[in-house]
DNA sequence: GCAGGTTACATAGACGTAGATACATCGATG
DNA sequence: CATCGATGTATCTACGTCTATGTAACCTGC
């Protein structure tokens, strides 16, 4: 395939991960806020959206981060209007969350968002490396579940 | 090579990067954390001890955060012990930073930690996945400075 | 040598995040 | 059916981060 084979350390690919990443949330978060909405946010309630009703740990463990994290989370986003907690009948513990109408609109509105920005990001990548991408990702994500 | 070619949207990768860096992100705070520092924390000490005397912008622009970001970090360090300040002669706005004695003794542990931690990460990846990786992130880096 | 723009650093406010903990509820076991 | 561990949420604290702003010092053109 293409190109010099670099030597390359471990560390030297941990700085450029890290500095890639940041580029990546900087680049959402830019363009999201187009939108009025952080990443996080628009993730969260497209999450809810495609897959409602969910609870708030299955929340947190589709979108990545912790519990604690997603209940004030979807705190702000029912006291926006955006999501609607609803108590389990069976299991009194667990609360469902939906999206409001206003928020499904929205999720609309972002998921395109979301995915315009993606493209943007990675126009510069071929498809072989995408797909490459996504494959050493994979691994990596695998690593430590 | 390997592999069959897959069929990957822009959103898909975005979804694993932000997946996988978080990945990273954990691996190496806890890895640190085992010497009693954070990341971030330990990335400036470790610049400083590498290129000092450095000021407080470069610095920043070393390790990929903003001037503001870096001007708090390093007000913990100094009150830590880890950095001192220096006023410049010439320019009084500028300040120089430099690694204490005990700062730069940490450097030093905290490097071979953060490259134990990183070589631990990647371990799963081959020689030429890992070039593949860093030419990739490196396209990605470039394409907004 | 002064005015106005620029640069270097510090500070303030907001946010997303993790981790630890508190609390209520569930379920299994004796 | 009483207890005790497990589970689902919420809350608290600390941190790293950004953006915006403040403040002091520099530099340039006149």
């Amino acid at each position: 395939m293409s190109g010099a084979k670099e030597r390359v350390t471990a560390a030297r690919v941990a700085d450029e991960f890290s500095r890639a990443a940041k580029v990546l949330v900087r680049h959402f978060n830019e363009r999201l806020g187009e939108h009025g909405v952080s990443t996080p946010r628009s993730r969260l309630v497209v999450e809810v959206a495609r897959s409602q009703p969910v609870r708030v740990t299955e929340l947190a463990l589709a979108v990545g981060i912790t519990q604690g994290t997603a209940s004030s989370l979807v705190d702000a986003l029912v006291r926006d209007g955006l999501l609607e907690r609803q108590a389990s009948a069976e299991d009194r513990r667990s609360v469902f969350l939906r999206v409001t109408p206003q928020g499904a609109a929205l999720a609309q509105e972002w998921t395109a968002g979301y995915e315009l920005a993606a493209e943007e990001l990675f126009s510069p990548l071929t498809a072989e490396q995408l797909s490459t991408l996504v494959e050493i990702l994979e691994v990596l994500s695998a690593g430590e579940e």
